[in-house]
DNA sequence: GAGTGGTCTAGACCACGCA
DNA sequence: GCGTGGTCTAGACCACTCT
């Protein structure tokens, strides 16, 4: 099968169709799929293509398979959600679980600088979430999330905002956040951040610049984090 | 199979051997493996079997894979080794490839926290690597590095080092560095990183501590980076 | 016991690299 | 044209979960 346009493996155009289906919300969060045989009967292949598809979509943290139970949408739960993209902690390695502290939603025109980060163009609004995390009860990070409106109707009505937002996301909205690309800088506290995080001005802190991309492939959420670094650090793994 | 010691599948079996005998050396890095079908026979699973292996330890970056050649061990050569685990990059995204500095390598005595960090004990001596790294011919990074002496014997005599450490721990020590535990913080300059950055003291910096696991699952390489975050960012990407 | 995913096998055929 | 990995299939049996 070497079409001109070129070859497209079997398996990839069933992770295709999978992937579809999850963005078109024909399975919910925490839902079960049909059984690979069911699949495989339904898609016209084997059940070794499946399989290969659901296990491939599993190591993409999109699915969750149960031995003896079934395939699952994965959730983006509260610990789990938490543990992929929230990376600060102490030293030494010991993941921290923040609380919410207050926050501020508006709905406004994009600026130019987010209008090129998320893919907009002008006249498109967005929603700004201004908001404080507390570590232990005391502030430790300012964010700074920028989403565009269109995609997030009647957010700005949902105060008080869950801790964990892309679990909102993905039940509300039906937006699966899947990576996200972070760059992080160095930079000096300033008198607001004495306010917001309580060091002093000129103390340095981290800055956290994160795009999240959604299964879509689409550019869901900018958000810039200052982070108190006196006591905590950002951890990551390289593999 | 169910035995009382708990049921050890066939494919984790054969990984198992294949990572022990890269760690042992049979194969060297670039080269080949023998196909499918004689490791196959040499180890008396079906090919499916080794097949699944294989894929695996091409997902876990230890070995490649290319069509008609063959499987090889993955090599940590100069461009993959660094964009694997070199971070820093310029703002917006663009990676970086930093140029050697000066450095001095000493070997000492362990200290306390060095001994605590890579497993050593009392009277076991280190390696220190003590270098600045340039991006476009400009000190932006001051790395301190400490090795296990015991398991890089004559590393001192190889000055200069090169560039990038890690394809010198593949070839020259057969230790394969396969995963990183990275720590950020943000700190002021010191007077030391002004003479070594150029910097102004005070100035904030990103502090990176790293500590570096072999594919025996050693503590083979505890670094502290201190960068320059004026016109440098850490680059990661979370999935 | 029925149904699910997990393991393992055997074999056919395709795409690629090279001599 | 041969040898390599890449895709796809069909089927057997095992391990786990729930009823």
């Amino acid at each position: 099968m070497s079409d001109i346009a070129g070859y497209r493996p079997l398996y990839r155009q069933v992770h295709d169709i999978i992937v579809r289906k999850v963005v078109q919300g024909v399975w919910k969060p925490g839902e079960a799929l049909p059984s690979e045989q069911a699949l495989a009967r339904e898609l016209g292949v084997s059940q070794g293509t499946v399989r290969k598809v659901l296990d491939a979509l599993t190591a993409e943290n999109l699915l969750e398979r149960r031995q003896g139970k079934g395939t699952f949408i994965a959730e983006h739960t509260q610990e789990r959600a938490l543990f992929r993209f929230f990376r600060m902690a102490r030293p030494g390695g010991e993941r921290l679980t923040p609380t919410r502290g207050k926050g501020v939603v508006k709905i406004r025109a994009a600026r130019a600088a987010e209008q090129a980060k998320l893919d907009l163009t002008r006249g498109d609004r967005v929603v700004e979430i201004d908001r404080i995390r507390l570590i232990d009860g005391r502030p430790a990070i300012r964010e700074l999330i920028i989403l565009p409106a269109a995609h997030f109707p009647g957010i700005e009505k949902r105060s008080p905002l869950p801790n964990t937002l892309y679990s909102l996301y993905q039940t509300e909205y039906r937006i699966n956040i899947v990576s996200a690309q972070e760059e992080l800088s160095a930079v000096a506290a300033t008198a607001r951040d004495e306010a917001d995080l309580g060091v002093a001005a000129g103390t340095p802190i981290l800055l956290i610049d994160r795009l999240a991309v959604s299964l879509q492939d689409l550019k869901v959420e900018w958000r810039v984090s200052r982070a108190r670094s006196d006591d905590l650090v950002y951890a990551v793994t390289l593999t």
